[in-house]
DNA sequence: CTGGAATTGTAAACAGTGATTACATAATTC
DNA sequence: GAATTATGTAATCACTGTTTACAATTCCAG
């Protein structure tokens, strides 16, 4: 990733200050997580003063706020892209590749994913575009469920309930992963993210209408997951 | 809750600093989250200078561990004792008596849940007793699996991907309440509380080999779950 | 008992944090 | 070109986790 970070303007005005601070902000979230973000770090590797930041955002969350806000729109893409991609219009299949799409942008960008779906440290509810890509990945899920029920195709009728379900384990092996509850599945041979997608097509075939292929007997060995 | 902290000898000496500083902490964690503890301020709630703490906990994090055990003992007891008090021997009620007593404590206790489910809060590596509580609790679940599996009560043979599943299932659930991510819900007329209840038995029915009782077609209202 | 050792408190300091203020400089606009 | 506005600096505040040197207390062996 080359960064944007080329102060066009030299002298006392910086010119490109707040997406620079954006980019120093996202580099420290990379580098260590949230909690490694400092405001006056950022202003360090912008090269500017501590106050300074503080021209551009009202206050540290509003900047964790607009490093969200770039992290989101990318975990969107990334979802619509994989959906948009698959070959088949098959509802059950499309939802599917959502699910995987959003495990995989998770489990590879666990400190970006920690920020968006973190509400204490960004102010959620005053950014329309984070509740907007939010949105839009809901409304994929719901579509693809609502057409899976019109050709009958999903066990239960209860589709709102079956939709919390799906989005419910999804965020949840996605936070099992990135809290670190999966600490041995990688020993087991398989990585987090080969189990949490084979998790999900397990629910998959769960919330179908068909009978589950005779149930593969490899267990998987995965002992003792957290 | 009485405060156990009477600080039975005065003078210099505390003779109770210990649990004294763990109970000021569970309050800074009921009042503002474990974002508003602080040892300073634990310190000064306990009557004592701010260096003080330290001769009992390495650092921050190892109060935060023992605020957590506390934490995770009760989780456990509320758990263990929910199953305990199920009339049936139905192994599929008996996962469901977990889930349930789960999800109640969670979001009873959301600011302790957060504490002992983020793992970069404490040191959850070096904790015998959190480890222990942990896995007590999951060993419930699977027990109940794989009896389930033994009477032939599952839909699915891979008791090791519907456990996961199970896991993710209400560990998502609990952390979309705590993290925020159902303004709605509770505007819906159902707590977020029965909410997660009937997603979870929706689930229970989903992964029961019986055909499920023919969809109840009331829709639960739900509009937009975040 | 007594006296040294171990325990557990204090006081002061350090570096780092978010945030505010008064001020200076540069860019913009009339 | 002058006034206004935007955006930087420097200094400062209150707060944080943590460490250090030191003091008070308790404990245990002789």
């Amino acid at each position: 990733m080359p960064k944007a970070e080329t102060p066009r303007r030299t002298g006392y005005h910086h010119g490109n200050l707040r997406e620079v601070l954006i980019d120093a902000a996202v580099q420290l979230v990379e580098e260590g997580g949230p909690d490694n973000v400092s405001v006056r770090e950022a202003a360090k590797r912008a090269g500017v003063s501590p106050g300074a930041p503080f021209r551009h955002f009202a206050n540290k969350t509003a900047l964790m706020t607009a490093v969200a806000e770039q992290a989101m729109s990318r975990f969107r893409s990334e979802i619509t892209n994989a959906v948009e991609s698959v070959a088949t219009d098959d509802p059950i299949e499309r939802f599917a590749a959502v699910g995987i799409a959003y495990l995989r942008w998770a489990i590879r960008n666990p400190t970006h994913f920690q920020v968006i779906s973190t509400r204490s440290l960004i102010d959620w509810d005053s950014s329309e575009s984070l509740r907007h890509d939010n949105e839009a990945v809901r409304a994929l899920v719901e579509g693809s469920m609502v057409e899976a029920q019109r050709r009958n195709m999903l066990r239960s009728n209860d589709i709102a309930e079956t939709q919390i379900a799906a989005r419910a384990l999804v965020y949840g092996l996605a936070r099992m992963c990135i809290d670190g509850h999966f600490a041995q599945w990688a020993v087991a041979g398989h990585t987090a993210e080969q189990t949490a997608q084979d998790v999900l097509k397990h629910f998959v075939t769960l919330i179908g209408n068909d009978e589950p292929e005779t149930a593969k007997k490899a267990n998987l060995s995965l002992e003792h997951p957290d």
